[in-house]
DNA sequence: CCGCGCAATTGACAATTATCAATCGTGGAA
DNA sequence: TTCCACGATTGATAATTGTCAATTGCGCGG
């Protein structure tokens, strides 16, 4: 679908220590002392929109945790479609199966412009170790996947389209004076697993009955009341 | 729908020392000696068909591993209806945010008479900090979770509905000369996400064509070249 | 400014699935 | 054995969704 495989940038080396979002990643339990003895490099990348951070099947030498931005992990199908398994936002942990010595199980891709660390295998696993919080916050990320899994089936999956629609862009949290940037039609048919087409209609259809309007901007601002309502069935 | 809220039933002591599947399961690492150290019990329980082993939101003190048997996760619709999210069988594990504090995100039931070992919380995470195998096992045991919930999301919450009961019955191995037991049309419809009455269409329509036969029991043999197909779409 | 390219939208129609209702089949209780 | 209860199956019809094709809208490069 899109031969525009951009990768994601060097940014520099990460600097946990000053890091404005460490209490909501894995390494809030660590001192700053304990970040300094950190020995191999916890790089810091920018992914433009479109970037892919890892592909599936490919081995594994990283974990990533996303500072800003939106990932999305992707299956490809047989028939040449994907289907979107996960959104990560600030604080999620993409590619964990890397800490059992597996391949990626899924390819990442940056649906907006986001920033990410990627933190080797071997200093995630010397800190989970070592370090009480850490190993914590790790199963905490491991269940954040499985309830995220969950949501996908139970509120994503399950019931007429216009009800999962208003259920993704409740989750997507553009609500009230919050305003998102949206993923293409395309990505919302493979979130919800309808056509692009439905997608689009669907969304067409919320704009004409005002439960979503146009900001200034790129971005939306939806109708919390309405789509709850619709949520519901 | 079902007023059949039967409990498990006690069974004895956990003997993990001589469990026949013991190397299925999360103490495969233990030797006998660090087996003997569990103070607090862990019990064998067996679960009727329907069994509930607990429910959602409430307190979770027990991790529950299956020895054998078929056990369903589930979520309660706002509708009335249910959706299935989880299989689990031999080896798997159930109720694992009891480690993390939480409540129980699911309702566990048995769809086949099983048995399972329930473990209390204070014992598991114990083993976890004092033995790296049980730590290691628990990782894997949380990525496995992670790894079906995914594959209900790309085989079974994807596509035409016929495909996603061929994969079902794929995914329930009853195929060539291993003969399964299978859910009702309405657990079937809760784990494809459609209604039981299509469940039924689709089922009677494969008995139709051959590519499910019924046994001389209560149990059925699959077409695994034409379920095969089938699932490609 | 124009026009190209790509995503979004829309239309028409076919296929799938849900809904509501009735019937069938079977195992278990009386 | 007979009858009942319940799950499975089937039918008829409406609603939803997919498919294929055309059109619109818009940003960006020339």
């Amino acid at each position: 679908m899109k031969p525009n495989c951009t990768n994601p940038e060097w940014v520099g080396r990460a600097k946990c220590a000053v890091c404005e979002v460490r209490n909501f990643v894995l390494f809030s339990g660590l001192t700053t002392h304990e970040l300094d003895s950190i020995l191999q490099p916890v790089d810091n990348l920018h992914a433009p929109q479109h970037a892919v951070l890892y592909e599936k099947g490919t081995v594994a030498p990283s974990v990533y945790t996303v500072r800003s931005g939106l990932i999305k992990l992707k299956i490809d199908l047989p028939n040449g479609g994907q289907r979107i398994v996960r959104l990560l936002r600030q604080g999620d942990v993409a590619g964990m199966e890397t800490l059992l010595g597996e391949r990626y199980h899924h390819t990442a891709i940056a649906l907006q412009d986001s920033d990410v660390c990627r933190i080797p295998r071997e200093v995630l696993m010397r800190l989970d170790q070592t370090n009480p919080s850490v190993h914590q916050a790790l199963l905490q990320r491991w269940q954040r996947s499985v309830d995220q899994a969950d949501h996908f089936i139970v509120a994503l999956s399950t019931g007429p389209a216009e009800a999962r629609m208003a259920r993704l862009l409740i989750t997507l949290g553009c609500i009230g004076d919050h305003p998102e940037t949206l993923p293409s039609r395309e990505d919302m048919g493979a979130l919800l697993g309808i056509t692009t087409e439905t997608a689009s209609r669907i969304m067409a259809e919320f704009k004409r009955r005002g439960l979503v309007h146009a900001n200034s901007g790129s971005e939306v601002v939806c109708d919390q009341r309405g789509l709850t309502q619709l949520a519901g069935q």
